[in-house]
DNA sequence: TGAATATATGAACACTAATTCATATAAACA
DNA sequence: TGTTTATATGAATTAGTGTTCATATATTCA
């Protein structure tokens, strides 16, 4: 964890000297990616108001019963959101407040123009 | 510009009520599709360090001639980037610092775990 | 003016990704 | 136990995206 410098401040961090490495591109791509639909973003703005359970997601974003479980695989996959069984419905909530911040500034520039 | 309240501090906007409309969703989805890809990626991560030249891009990046005035014209739709002619080469630069902070967020997370 | 260089673009192709449809699993309830 | 309800999954279809190849435009230089 010390062959790269990308812990200091965010904006202060990036070394004119740098360039992305190949790995590093992937992952940042792969994480963008999880955002660059807009039924996962909605299914990520009702994630957003807290833990909330398949059916209900379904309703709210107006999505077929099998679209979003589709969706919700790739999520939890990127360990973006979590799964909590009870019963026979399954509650998602986001796993932590990583993607809340790129949602919410990315939010933030769409509305500021 | 007041049908929403977005503008607020960004953690604290999130509206309990909210529900990220189509038009948003969809803005959203496209910025964030605009960093969705590995290239593309490493090509903002040469302009984060100041404007450049498109056959410089090309080197450092290691994409063909045609590949990387293709994922210009993407960007620039987007407002992403800005050029400039000099001569018979095109200077690119960040057109705003809006997705250099969502790319060294982004960065930022991968980073971390 | 003609050749060389830098960038852009259109078409074709390959690849990915999102949805639907059908079906499977699994829990609750009668 | 059998039926209903909630979620998941696989296959197929469709739409979208990134690359390449060939070519066009535009600028410099001889």
């Amino acid at each position: 964890m010390n062959t790269n410098s990308y812990k200091q401040d965010r904006v202060t961090a990036y070394d004119e000297a740098f360039s992305l490495d190949d790995e590093k591109a992937s992952q940042l791509a792969e994480l963008f990616s999880s955002l660059s639909d807009p039924n996962r973003l909605r299914i990520l703005s009702v994630l957003l108001r807290g833990e909330t359970h398949v059916q209900q997601i379904s309703e709210t974003v107006a999505m077929s019963q099998s679209a979003v479980p589709h969706q919700l695989r790739g999520l939890r996959q990127m360990r973006i959101v979590r799964a909590r069984k009870q019963g026979r419905m399954v509650y998602y909530s986001l796993d932590d407040d990583h993607v809340k911040e790129l949602f919410l500034l990315g939010l933030d520039h769409v509305c500021h123009e």
